[in-house]
DNA sequence: TCCATTGTGTACCATTCAGTACATTATTGA
DNA sequence: TCAATAATGTACTGAATGGTACACAATGGA
């Protein structure tokens, strides 16, 4: 019998885009198998857990990404202005500038959320904290801090839904923009930057 | 026959509440009947359309609302800063200080976009538009008072992703508070209302 | 009083749903 | 070469899906 698929983490993107376009309770088994050719029987035996697992799965795969990509050079990066400016960047390029949708804001929208409420509030309070860390690093104070990335996360989250609402991918990159003045703002020489 | 309704209005908040927490997709006639109260045969006799027409006229019943609460009095009231403590007043009281959701922001991110694409759009881009128009009266240069209303517009809807996905409603009262500052910063007097 | 209209409940339909069972086929390592 | 294991396709289940048909009940006006 053929084999379609040598790694069960191959299917994860392909399984993120079905989860992204139809939501969980949306997101068919007959979508699932469309999308990465795979019948029922593969898909159960990777994910014997069912849909919840498949799920549970991508949020985990996506929660590397950020946590690799975004969060911990957030941290760890000494300059603080390029850490943000690598943050926004890396947004950008993962959204595809406000064409792709953020899995993890539409799961904390739906019911679902409560199936993975620990998933999705620690992908969020991870995001703040990181940038809160980082804006205290380029001088911000820390009583403000934690309330400027707030707001940072929260404004790329409404970028999103109003890209698509409106189906104007430049009100994500507008936002973004906006985002790296606001957040660096004071600091002297890269302001001409973007 | 007991009657239990009187108008096919009065069911149309109802309806409001089962889309808001199960999606459309999500939102079952089974979940529909339990929550109006009323059977299939009543439910095809005020909808005949079915799901579809209901969601569209719950939509159109959340247009008419913030159509003649928010965006109308954006529009009209000579005092634009007033006009803009009321709309963030309005807006908290509607989504419930952040522990409701936003129907079209909802949708917006869903697959049923693309069925109600024209309300969704036109929701937004109003709103937009008539923050704006606000913005310019207090003073705001006209080509910088676009870009702040989207930021206000996209700011409440991430603030309503956040605070559910944080379970934390004083996100949405944050950026309430922020957005206030924010947009009626450099007037004068009335700093000090929260 | 009687009848048309407006509601309402129920039985039913085909379809789709997630999930199971299991035989069958590839692959791999010994 | 040969078994153990990993992967796959197919047929199936019972429940839930949205929607239809229709008989029947309440209501209001003539």
């Amino acid at each position: 019998m053929a084999r379609t698929v040598s790694e069960r983490a191959d299917i994860l993107p392909l399984l993120g885009e079905v989860f992204r376009e139809h939501g969980f309770e949306g997101a068919s088994l007959a979508h699932i198998t469309a999308r990465t050719g795979l019948g029922k029987g593969s898909l159960y035996h990777f994910f014997p857990g069912g849909k919840e697992e498949m799920a549970a799965a991508v949020l985990a795969e996506i929660d590397l990404w950020f946590e690799t990509n975004v969060f911990a050079p957030l941290r760890t990066e000494a300059d603080g202005a390029a850490a943000i400016r690598d943050m926004l960047a890396r947004t950008d390029a993962y959204f595809r500038s406000g064409r792709r949708v953020c899995l993890v804001g539409v799961f904390a929208l739906g019911e679902v959320r409560d199936r993975f409420s620990q998933a999705v509030q620690s992908y969020f309070a991870r995001w703040r904290d990181a940038l809160a860390g980082a804006l205290v690093r380029i001088g911000h104070p820390a009583a403000a801090a934690s309330e400027e990335a707030e707001d940072a996360v929260l404004a790329i989250q409404g970028a999103l839904v109003l890209a698509r609402a409106l189906d104007d991918a430049a009100v994500f990159t507008r936002t973004l923009a906006r985002l790296e003045r606001r957040l660096l703002q004071g600091l002297g020489g890269r302001s001409d930057r973007n």
